[in-house]
DNA sequence: GGTCTAGCCATTTTT
DNA sequence: TGGCTAGACC
């Protein structure tokens, strides 16, 4: 798990008796009566008790996979077969790995804690990294950069090269290298024609700089955690047979969502006892896009030759219709290796599944909303409450309304704590501290707050590491001492060494959240914020108390550090009551009584690009998409889409998306609207151009039926745009009202009109005006960043000559002068015009 | 060295 | 439409 700290050595394992006779009275001690066999179904059992040789659990969506997992590893140690420290247990977040170890815990006691290795795939292979850098050539405490220090990191690169960075973007590499990592590539075996698609056939040589980068910078990218442990397990037997003899037992979650590299990993460790057990469903792959290999999953009994594949299909979330409409939209796919969910439970007074549609996306959010204050007044908690978009500029309608309404809402997903600019720079400064190595910290903040530390000085400190081979920092250091940088840039930047000089000095002697706390003051860092004005400071301040309270969980500085580069990801609060409202993509493993699932229209769902871009394969992922949304839902699911819709601020009308024909009529019903527009397309419809028709006929049926009962409700005033209208609305008192159709008449019950407005507005709770979210992100900081082949670079000579007493030297700034004294690198010199100066030797040249 | 402005581009996201 | 970036300008 993230947090683990680097311990020395490599502890190997007593001589292993599995299923031995102390073992097993060992467990039967602790383990008195095998209760967690209890209520399972007989597939669950036979994924669970299975437990020697390759097994493929593919669990559909809400069929108790989590469940299978966690009672399978209670078993393994319940039955003596392993020891905790034995069972190597991965997943893909964070998020995962600690429900895992949560459930373990609930299901075994306290042994859990002796689970070491259970976590994330990059969690595991950096614990790997760890006890093995330098066989590629690290050292153990290196630095896991993140994909902005990796951004600036490939600029530097791409400008040191000499490329264009505007034809060829930073960015536009970074996926490069990042796919070639995805499928465990590495510079030397990546397909020559790819090597040549970026920066004018450089693409190979530019993976090449920055793997050599990274290593001189001791660091390594998250890619890098799983290729490097890759390539010691494939050149070190040895090594490799210590793990395979280590892992008795292997688990896997999500395994559809594994890249090759993934993939690789695991071959190599399971090749030896081949109990590996991996549970996926490959109808919820749905991240391709990313290097996700389904065909891992559809592979594996190849892979593993007598693999047994165990498929569960009892549901135990949806009702009858939920599971048919999804199951009968996904049997759409080809790709697949199917399987078929049911349920036994009754459920004949559930609601169908419900589609309805919009005139546009601004009604979409109204009626959406309206229809969640109802639920609301009949009782149903906001928590169990979703709304799932495709793409996320689809939430700030919602957001809007949401702010409008009062009602709390939170975003799922969204900018991450630690991505924050006043985080990332506060950890800049704690990196710096404890790794006077990390030039990317260091740069980061070198000039934050200002320091009058401009590109200029910082073109000269650099220019001077490079000569040198050393760190910024240490460059930093010694060009304070002399007097190349002008006074005042020189004298702050004296301040600033010495600082890192003291903190570091600190580190092994105060408790770590104090320094911390003193770094920022004393940085200036903290006072930056303070003098700030803007609306935003204060809560940045906020965030900087938060990250010093989160440390106080760590042991030290770099176990903190450690944590944020591998755990990105931050809590929301569930006690407060508040409708969720996130993408499809960040809505798999979870469950509500209600979804919403609006903009199923063709070109945003399935969105354009995928179509564009994946072919058949995209549009399949797309209806995967729809499905995972679907199957989110436990009792309700509705289905929206708008008839028009504004993107990149035109509006532009929209077809319904294909996939609303691939539902089962018997288990859909579709919803008036509300509109008093007329629902779908009162004239829009006419004028609709048979764009894209071979997509737009099916929908086409559906828009039919709707124009035909879209027009009937309207309840007052339901389709004004109307802020005073809206909130005339909220007055109370309103009449009953049907389900859906007259949802907007009023929202009278549960809620007054203008004195609630802000109930329950809870501004450190969740997220308040939109604005907030997106006319406010991440603003980061600027800094200078690398110059090669720089005034600076021309006048460094490269080897640290030597010069005499008395010689006469040229100084790009100073001029031609006489060396009146050499104290190691630094020289005294006097020039003719600038007078007497102390510089550094690789500042000067023989003229 | 900091601020202003024109031009570009615009799914999905974890580690 | 609007947010972000790079480069011009003060």
């Amino acid at each position: 798990m993230a947090g683990s700290q680097p311990r020395p050595g490599f502890e190997p394992a007593p001589p292993p008796r599995p299923g031995g006779i102390a073992a097993r009275a060992a467990a039967a001690r602790a383990m008195p009566a095998p209760t967690y066999l209890d209520n399972l179904n007989p597939e669950q059992r036979e994924a669970i008790v299975t437990i020697d040789g390759p097994v493929l659990v593919l669990a559909g969506a809400g069929t108790g996979k989590t469940r299978v997992l966690t009672t399978r590893i209670a078993h393994i140690l319940a039955t003596g077969h392993a020891r905790p420290s034995e069972i190597l247990a991965v997943t893909f977040t964070n998020k995962a790995a600690r429900e895992m170890k949560e459930r373990i815990a609930h299901l075994i006691g306290e042994r859990v804690e002796g689970m070491p290795w259970l976590g994330t795939f990059h969690a595991i292979g950096t614990k790997v990294l760890r006890r093995h850098a330098e066989l590629v050539g690290l050292r153990s405490d290196f630095t896991i950069l993140d994909t902005d220090d990796q951004l600036r990191l490939m600029k530097q690169i791409i400008q040191a090269e000499g490329i264009d960075e505007k034809r060829w973007p930073a960015r536009q590499l970074a996926s490069f290298i990042d796919t070639w990592k995805n499928r465990g590539l590495d510079p030397d075996n990546i397909p020559p024609l790819e090597a040549k698609a970026f920066g004018n056939g450089k693409g190979g040589d530019l993976y090449r700089a920055y793997q050599a980068r990274l290593k001189t910078l001791n660091a390594t990218d998250f890619g890098d955690l799983l290729l490097h442990v890759i390539k010691i397990w494939q050149r070190h037997p040895d090594v490799l047979a210590d793990y395979q003899r280590r892992f008795r037992y292997i688990l896997v979650d999500e395994y559809q969502d594994t890249n090759v590299a993934q993939y690789l990993w695991l071959r190599l460790l399971a090749m030896q006892t081949k109990n590996v057990c991996c549970v996926g469903d490959d109808d919820q792959s749905i991240y391709g896009w990313r290097g996700a290999e389904v065909d891992n999953i559809l592979r594996f009994e190849h892979d593993f030759p007598g693999a047994k594949v165990i498929r569960l299909e009892r549901n135990y979330r949806s009702t009858t219709h939920i599971l048919a409409a999804a199951s009968h939209l996904i049997a759409h796919n080809e790709s697949r290796l199917g399987k078929t969910l049911f349920t036994e439970k009754n459920h004949d007074d559930a609601e169908k599944v419900a589609v309805a549609s919009s005139w546009d996306s601004e009604e979409e959010a109204r009626s959406i909303s309206d229809e969640i204050e109802r639920l609301q007044r009949d009782g149903h908690k906001l928590n169990e409450i979703a709304i799932l978009v495709r793409a996320s500029f689809q939430m700030r309608e919602f957001e809007d309304r949401f702010v409008t309404l009062g009602l709390p809402y939170r975003v799922v997903g969204g900018p991450r704590f630690y991505e924050r600019a006043e985080i990332r720079d506060a950890l800049a400064y704690f990196r710096t501290t404890c790794q006077p190595a990390d030039d990317l910290a260091f740069e980061r903040i070198v000039n934050v707050p200002k320091r009058g530390l401009g590109d200029a000085s910082l073109q000269q400190v650099h220019g001077l590491a490079r000569a040198r081979g050393v760190p910024l920092l240490a460059a930093a250091g010694l060009i304070v001492e002399t007097e190349e940088l002008k006074p005042k840039a020189r004298s702050s930047l004296k301040g600033l060494v010495d600082s890192f000089t003291r903190w570091r000095a600190q580190l092994e002697h105060m408790p770590h959240t104090d320094l911390a706390g003193i770094i920022l003051d004393e940085s200036g860092y903290t006072e930056m914020w303070q003098n700030d004005r803007s609306a935003e400071a204060p809560g940045r301040l906020e965030n900087l108390k938060e990250l010093l309270r989160s440390m106080e969980d760590y042991e030290s500085l770099p176990a903190f550090l450690e944590h944020v580069s591998l755990v990105m990801d931050t809590e929301n609060d569930p006690s407060l009551d508040a409708v969720n409202v996130m993408t499809l993509h960040s809505a798999k493993g979870l469950e509500f009584d209600t979804v919403f699932l609006p903009g199923w229209e063709e070109g945003l769902f399935p969105h354009q690009r995928a179509l564009d871009e994946g072919g058949r394969a995209g549009l399949e992922e797309e209806r995967r998409l729809a499905y995972v949304g679907i199957t989110r839902a436990k009792k309700r699911a509705q289905i929206w889409f708008a008839s028009n819709r504004r993107i990149h601020g035109s509006w532009q009308t929209s077809i319904p998306s294909r996939f609303l024909d691939e539902l089962p009529e018997p288990h859909v019903e579709v919803i008036e609207s509300k509109s008093n527009y007329g629902g779908y397309g009162r004239s829009r419809f006419d004028q609709m151009e048979p764009f894209g028709s071979t997509y737009a006929t099916p929908g086409w049926q559906r828009a039919q039926k709707l124009k035909a009962g879209g027009r009937t409700a309207g309840g007052y005033g339901s389709s004004s745009d109307d802020y005073a209208q809206d909130e005339y609305d909220r007055a109370p008192g309103e009449a009953q009202r049907g389900r859906f159709g007259d949802a907007a008449g009023g929202r009278g019950g549960g809620r007054g009109g203008f004195g609630e407005a802000g109930r329950g507005f809870d501004h450190d709770s969740y997220r308040t005006p939109a604005r907030d979210r997106w006319g406010n992100p991440l603003r980061e900081k600027k800094l200078g960043g690398v110059i090669e082949g720089s005034l600076v670079a021309k006048s460094v000579s490269t080897g640290a000559a030597t010069y005499a007493v008395g010689e006469r030297v040229f100084h790009q700034k100073f001029g031609i002068g006489s060396v009146i004294e050499v104290e190691g690198n630094k020289l005294t010199i006097d020039f003719d015009r600038a007078g007497r100066k102390r510089v550094l030797d690789s500042f000067v040249t023989r003229p």
